[in-house]
DNA sequence: CAGCAACATCCCGTATAGCGGGAAGAACTA
DNA sequence: TAGTTCTTCCCGCTATACGGGATGTTGCTG
């Protein structure tokens, strides 16, 4: 943490990431008392942030919930920008190969952040799980990121990881993730297999830029009875996929 | 403006905005200009947003762009959850029915914001336009929130609201304007022929909740050649679509 | 229906956080 | 190699932000 930081700025960073999906919105009163604050200070932290349109308030109730100007910042996000226009035929191509759902994710942290996707055209799918989180241990798009992790960022990522266990078959020990991950290296392509919830299986690619730098995946997504009759081809649609973006991005084969 | 408000976090806020998908990424100086600020300051706005995640350095450039706890929040805007449950299968259906992008906007002020997307089978569009905003009076989306927006507050926006014109089908006059959501209220649905982008068409009716209060649109949008044969067809798909997605908000036919 | 509780909002005295000037260090360019 | 541009940091000064407590509103309960 800088040394050099606005600590009226952090607390409003703080007060709008209280407001989540499982929490969308708050009194000055119960946020005060869940941030430890005063209710002054709260309160001009929550009305300038409406002001910005950064918040609502709620006329009738007067509670606080996110503001529509977050739509804005997200769509401007811009390292997403240069991905898009090098994923956009990659994931249409490979979406109208598999009939299933395409992603692209990014790492952060010890989680993968879904940037963008392409719905089956049979699937129920909606943007609300734009930008949704997982876990990077356990889903193919994580492992096909962390296994091009370096070796210095992936050991300070593992140190203090206990890693979360959502099905019985999700991988739990450092060794076992390590071995899986370089199984990922072998085969150029991740699974998930029943790791990140019962009955859902994936397979995803790196996408690396022109510095071989991994800076995505790609990966299909669907109900396990689809996937097991055709994982072979599944699995090289995605890392034929995930060259076409490569190459997009300026990354050229070895010769 | 609220007289009581945390000129350090509206600054902060005003830093966050300059970020656009036109300007993604600025540099300690060039911002500091932009804003008529010193250095020092902004570079202490930037590195604690940094801390935050709302903004990423690039280490090798030096240069803030956004980061990627705004999907986050954005995934979190609480009004859309409901919304999105609402309009679950009425989107499936329409897009099935259809064929077509469907969409789910919410008014903000003289804008439409996209809020939900389902694309047509043979779509190439992508979650970068999540979120995205468009003018309210010249789509069809747009209309028909606006169709139904309360007298006094249609005409707080129309005061000072000089219409921009998108193409040559664009409505630009008040009256003009008036009249034809007057036509939308008779018919129940909102068309776009052509008015935001040439070859453009859309038709949107009114998502209503159980106060009988428009709070959305639905809307089908398309290549004009594939619209112009099945407008009618389209159009009751649509009022239906919405009609559904009303109910499942707790809105009743009057009696 | 009156009293009470809970909440948002606002005022004001105090002190600390934040501002900007200017210096230092790094990287780039002519 | 010197000059330029940029980011980062230090420090004195002052204006902003803090929290206690008061006020007003709304809803609930006996």
């Amino acid at each position: 943490m800088s040394r050099n930081r606005l600590r009226t700025v952090a607390s409003a960073a703080t007060v709008l990431k209280t407001f989540t999906a499982s929490r969308p919105d708050w009194g000055v009163s119960d946020l005060a008392a869940h941030l430890g604050k005063s209710t002054s200070s709260v309160h001009r932290i929550l009305s300038t942030l409406a002001d910005e349109k950064l918040l609502e308030q709620d006329p009738e109730t007067g509670r606080y919930k996110l503001g529509l100007a977050l739509f804005d910042l997200a769509a401007a996000v811009p390292s997403q920008r240069t991905l898009q226009e090098a994923v956009l035929l990659p994931m249409t191509d490979l979406r109208n190969t598999t009939r299933e759902t395409v992603q692209v994710g990014v790492l952060d942290g010890r989680h993968v952040v879904y940037v963008e996707r392409l719905d089956s055209p049979h699937s129920l799918r909606f943007f609300s799980e734009f930008g949704r989180r997982a876990d990077a241990h356990c889903t193919s798009t994580g492992k096909a990121l962390l296994a091009y992790t370096p070796t210095s960022r992936l050991d300070r990522l593992l140190k203090g990881w206990d890693l979360p266990q959502r099905t019985e078959h999700t991988i739990i020990a450092h060794s076992a993730l390590r071995a899986e991950l370089k199984r990922v290296r072998r085969r150029g392509f991740a699974t998930n297999r029943h790791e990140s919830a019962v009955g859902v299986v994936s397979i995803a690619a790196p996408i690396r830029d022109q510095r071989r730098t991994t800076v995505a995946a790609i990966s299909v997504a669907g109900p396990a009875e689809r996937f097991d009759e055709h994982q072979d081809s599944i699995a090289q649609a995605v890392t034929h996929a995930a060259l076409a973006a490569s190459r997009r991005l300026g990354f050229t084969v070895a010769a």
